[in-house]
DNA sequence: ATCACTGCAAAATCTTTGCATTCAA
DNA sequence: TTGAATGCAAAGATTTTGCAGTGAT
C-alpha cells in the first residue's frame, strides 16, 4: 500500500521526464500525507530530520517543478508567501483574511461545473481553483 | 463623475474608520483605473511620479489595510508574491501557469452559485474567488 | 558515462518594523 | 488637539542563482 503508492509517484514523476531522486520522493510523499498547505521553510524543516543532506534550495527547486508539471499545486493566502498541497482529490480552499488560514473544502460541498475548453479565447484551462475568502472561528473579533 | 467617484471613496474609508488620506485616496483610484493587477512595487511607482512624497512602506501598509477591510482584493498567480485588484464588480480569473498573467473573465461567462453562510462551520465567507489556471496565448508551445 | 539534480553560499526580491514627524478629524 | 497615518531607513523574510560535485538512468 506504502510501497504502491511510492510506485506510482515515481511513474508520476517519470512520466513528467524527472528523475526520481530521494529529495523528490520525500518531498511528495510528505505533501501527500499533509493538509496543512505548507511553506517551502515548513518542508524543509519537516524533512530535515530524517534527510539531514537535505537543502533548502532543493525544496524550492522541487517544488518549482513539481507545480510547474502540475504534480502539486500552489496556494497563495494573500500574506505573500508561497504555500503547497499535494492533495490530487478537487476540492475548494477557505482562506482567512486575518491569519492566512487555509481550510480543504469538500468539492460535493460547493459543485461547480466544468469549464468549458474554447471558454477563454486563447487559453487552455487546465483546472479551477475556488477560494472563500472570510474570517476563520480563530479570529472572529479582531480589529480591522 | 470623477467627484463623485472620489466621495463614494471617501466614504468607503470612512466606513471602514480610515482616515481619507491623499496617499489611500490615490492608492485606491489607481487600483480602480487599473486591470494589470499590479504589484505593490508597481504601484508605487506608477504614482510616485505624481505624488513624490509617497514611500513604499506606505503603499504595503494601505494596500494591507485596504485588503483586510475587503476594500480590494489580493490575486494569487501562483508566484508567491502579492498582487492587488480594486475592481469591485465580481469577476473570475485566468491564470497562466507559466508566465502569471491574471485576465479578468467575466462572471456571466461562468456563473457560480452565492455561497450560503454557515456552508463551513466557524468561518465566515465575505467572498468567493473562482480562478482558471492553464496557459495563455503567448506561453502556449513553452516547454514544462 | 551523461546530464539532470543537489547543496552550498551568496545575491536578489519582497515585505515588515521602529520611530520621529505630519496631518485628518 | 490628538491619535492615526506617513516616510525613512534598517531589518527580516522569502526566493533565486551560480557553480562544483553527486547520483539516477
Amino acid at each position: 500500500m506504502r510501497q504502491l503508492a511510492e510506485k506510482d509517484i515515481i511513474e508520476q514523476l517519470r512520466r513528467c521526464g524527472l528523475r526520481a531522486t530521494g529529495q523528490r520522493l520525500a518531498i511528495l510523499r510528505a505533501l501527500r500525507e499533509d493538509t496543512s498547505h505548507p511553506s517551502a521553510e515548513e518542508i524543509f524543516r519537516r524533512l530535515s530530520g530524517s534527510f539531514p543532506t537535505l537543502s533548502l534550495s532543493t525544496v524550492y527547486k522541487t517544488l518549482q517543478t513539481l507545480a510547474a508539471m502540475g504534480v502539486l499545486t500552489t496556494i497563495d493566502n494573500g500574506t505573500g508567501k508561497q504555500r503547497f498541497e499535494g492533495q490530487p482529490d478537487p476540492h475548494h480552499h477557505a482562506v482567512c483574511n486575518y491569519c492566512g488560514r487555509v481550510i480543504d473544502i469538500d468539492f460535493s460541498l460547493f459543485p461547480i461545473p466544468t469549464p468549458r475548453d474554447k471558454m477563454i479565447p486563447g487559453f487552455t484551462v487546465q483546472s479551477v481553483k475556488v477560494y472563500f475568502n472570510g474570517v476563520c472561528r480563530d479570529c472572529h473579533g479582531k480589529k480591522g
